[in-house]
DNA sequence: GATGAATGAGAATTCATTCAT
DNA sequence: CATGAATGAATTCTCATTCAT
C-alpha cells in the first residue's frame, strides 16, 4: 500500500510508464524547457544586447528563478552557445530554402538567391552576427567545448555549402568554389559589420547596393560568363 | 659667497624658470603619464580583451591606484577613446607612408601598396580592429562625445583617403572611387574578422591570398585595365 | 518502511503544504527580513546620521553582505523611503490615539492632545524629523517615485488631519482650519529644529513651554473663546 | 649669522620691512585670499548644494589647486564654518538696517520691520538656512571649535537682538521679550523649512501670509495693544 | 605660498553562481 | 525540479587630505 502510494505520487504526473519512456519524455520536457529558456535569452539578447542579457534577466523572462536555469544549462556561456547553434540552424534553413525568384531557376539565379539569403539573414538580424563573433572570439574556454565548437563550425559551413555547390555547378573547381565562397562570406560579413557600426553611412553608401555590386562582379568572373 | 650662490640657486629654480616653461614641463610630464596609462590600457586590452581592461587592471599595470587615473582621464571610456585615436593615428601614418615596393611607383602599384598597408595594419594588430568596432558601436554615450566621434571618424576616413585618391588617379570618378574604397574597406574588414575568429582556417584558406585576389579583381575592373 | 516514512516526510513538507501557504510563509519571511534591514537602517541612521547610514553600514548591522540588501530594496534611497513611511505611520497612529487626558474630552482638550502628540513624537524622535526633511527635499529622483512621494505626503497630511478636524469642530471654517493647522505645524517644526540644533538653549528657553504657550494663544484666538 | 641669513632669504622678496609690518600685510593678503576662497565656496554651495561644494570644486572656482586651500583653512568644515559666520554677519547688517517703511517709525513698525528683515533674509537665501542647520547640527567635531561655535552663536543672537529690543520698547519685560523673540525665531524657521521642503504648498498656503498673520497675532498680544 | 599627483578609503551597484530548503 | 536568499568579487567613480617639489 505504502509503496504504491509512493509510486503513485512519483508518477502522479507521469502515470505508469517504464523508466525508459520516462527518460525520453523527461528529456522531451527538458528540451521544451531549454527552448523556453533559450527564447527568453534570445529576446533578452535582442532587446538589451549581450551585456543586458544577464542570467537574472533571462531567468525573469523565462519565468524562472536564477538558480533554476542551472538545471538546464551549466552556465551562462552555454546558453549563448545554444543560442548561436539555434541561430545557425535558422540560417541553414533560410539559405537552403532560398529559391531563385520567379523564373525557372538557373544555376546563376540560384547562386544569387543563396548568397542573398545569407546576406539578408544577417542584415536583418544584426544581433545574431554579433553573437557569433562574441562566441567564437571572446568566449571563456569553458563556454565552448570542442564538441560544441565543432558542431557550430559545421553548421556555419553547412549554411555556406549551397553557395559553394552553385559555384561548382557554374563551372568552378571544388577548390575554386571553396575559395570564392569564402570570399563571398568575407565580403558579406565586412559589409554588415561596417553597416552595423555606422561606417557605410560615413561613405554615404548603401550596403544592399554594395552587395549586389559584389555579386555582379563575382558572376562576371565565372567561367560560364 | 656661499650665500649668494644659495640665493642664485633658489632663483634658478624659481624666478629663473618662467611660469611658462614650468607649464610646458608639467604638461610634458602630464603627457608622459597619460602615455604611461595608455600603454597600460593597451597592454591590458591586448592581453585580456575589453572586458578585462578594467580601470583597476589598467591602474595596476600603470603602477597607479584606480583613483589616480582620474587625474588624467575623465573616465574609462575616455581611455578607450584615446586608445582608438592613437591607433587610428598610427594607421594613418602607415598608410600614408606606404610606397610601392621596388619599381618607380605607378599609380597602380601605389594603390596596391596603400590598400595593403591598411590590410596589414589590422591583420597584424587584430585587437585594434576589435577596439574600433567596440568604440564606434557600443560605447556609452558620455564616453564618445560628438566631437571625439567626429574626430575618430575623420581619422578613419583619412586613413582610407589615399586609397580613394589612387582610384581616382586610375580613372574612376570621385563617386566611383568612394564606392570602390568602401568596398575595399569592407572586404578587408570581412577577411580580417573571419580570420581573427578562426573562420578562414575553417575553409583552409589564407587571408593574404584572398586579399591579393580581391585586389587583382579590383584592378582588372579599373578603366585603365 | 523506512522509505515510506521518508516519502511521507517529503510529502508533509511539500505536497502537504500548499503552494499558496508557501507563498504566504515566504512573503512573511521576506517581510521579516525587510524589517530586519529597516531596523538596521534606522539604528545606523540614528547613530550616524544620514551620511553614516551607508548601504555598507546598514548591511553590516543587518548581518548581510551589501549585495544581499538588493534582494529586498532596489536601492539605498528606497530604504530611506521605507524608513520614512514607517515613521509617518507611527506618527499617524500616535496622533490618532491621542486622547484628552483625564476629563471627558472636550473638543478643545482633544485639539491640544492631538497637536501635542504630534509635537511630542518629533521632540522625542528628532532624527525622524531630519529624515523627513532629507527625503522630501534632497532625495535623488529615482529614490522617490511620484507614487511614493504622494503616499508619503498623504501620510503626513493624514497625521495633521486630526488637528484640522478639531479646529473645525471648534468653529473654524474649513479654510481657516487648514491655515491654522499649517501654522501649528510650522511652529512645531520651528521649535523642534531650533531645539535639536541647540538654539533654544541659547535663549535659555524650554521648547515644551514655548509649545504650550503657542497652543494657549491659538486657543485664545478661536471663535469659541 | 645663520638666523640673519634665514631672515634675509625670507625677506628677499619683500625688501626691508619690519617683521611686524610684514605680519600685518601678510595677514591682510591672507585675509583677502581667504575671502576669495569663501566667495568660491559660497557660489559653489549656492549652485550645487553642500554635496556639490567639494573642496575640489571650491578650489577650482577660487582659481586654486586643492592643496592650496589648506594654507588658509584647516579643512573643509572650517570653510563651511567661515561661510556661516559671514552669512550671519550679513544677516546682522540686514536686520540692523531694517527701517519701518515710509512713516515716522513707531516702535511697532520697527518691530515688524526687524522681524520681517530676518524672515526675508532666509526666505530669499534658503541655502544659508540649510548651511546653518548643517553646521550646528551635523558638523564633525573638529570643524566647529568651541570658540567658533561661541562666535557663531553670538552672531545669531545679535541678529535677533533688534527684535528683542523692540519688544521691550513695546512694554515686554526683558524675560518676556526673550521668550517672544525665541518664539518669533521658531515660527520663522518653521515656516521657511516647511516652505523650502515644499510642505506649505501641500497645504496650498503662502509663507508670506502666514508670517504676516503670526506677526499680527503677536502684536495683538502685546501690552500696548 | 602653491602645486597637483597620488593615496586610500569609501560610495552604490551588479552579477554569476551556489546551496539549503 | 525549483526556489530565491546569499555570497563574494567585481565594477566605476568620488573625495578629503597629504606631501614632495
Amino acid at each position: 500500500m505504502e509503496k504504491s502510494t509512493a509510486v503513485r505520487k512519483n508518477t502522479a504526473k507521469k502515470s505508469g510508464t517504464t523508466a525508459e519512456s520516462r527518460v525520453i519524455r523527461e528529456s522531451t520536457l527538458n528540451q521544451a524547457r531549454r527552448t523556453l529558456i533559450l527564447d527568453a535569452a534570445r529576446s533578452a539578447f535582442f532587446e538589451l544586447g549581450l551585456d543586458g542579457a544577464s542570467l537574472r534577466e533571462i531567468a525573469k523572462r523565462a519565468g524562472y528563478t536564477p538558480g533554476a536555469i542551472y538545471s538546464y544549462f551549466a552556465n551562462l556561456e552555454e546558453i549563448y552557445g545554444a543560442l548561436l547553434g539555434e541561430s545557425l540552424h535558422r540560417l541553414n534553413q533560410v539559405v537552403e530554402a532560398a529559391k531563385a525568384s520567379g523564373k525557372p531557376s538557373s544555376a546563376l539565379a540560384l547562386l544569387r538567391a543563396r548568397a542573398e539569403a545569407f546576406y539578408v539573414f544577417y542584415r536583418d538580424n544584426p544581433k545574431e552576427l554579433e553573437l557569433g563573433f562574441y562566441l567564437f572570439d571572446g568566449m571563456k574556454p569553458r563556454g565552448l567545448t570542442p564538441e560544441l565548437n565543432q558542431e557550430l563550425n559545421d553548421q556555419l559551413m553547412g549554411a555556406l555549402k549551397p553557395v559553394q555547390i552553385q559555384l561548382e555547378a557554374l563551372g568552378l573547381s571544388a577548390e575554386e568554389a571553396v575559395l570564392e565562397t569564402c570570399a563571398v562570406f568575407a565580403h558579406i560579413v565586412g559589409l554588415l559589420v561596417l553597416n552595423n557600426t555606422g561606417r557605410i553611412r560615413l561613405f554615404r553608401q548603401n550596403p544592399d547596393a554594395l552587395f549586389e555590386r559584389y555579386m555582379d562582379s563575382l558572376i562576371r568572373r565565372l567561367p560560364s560568363a
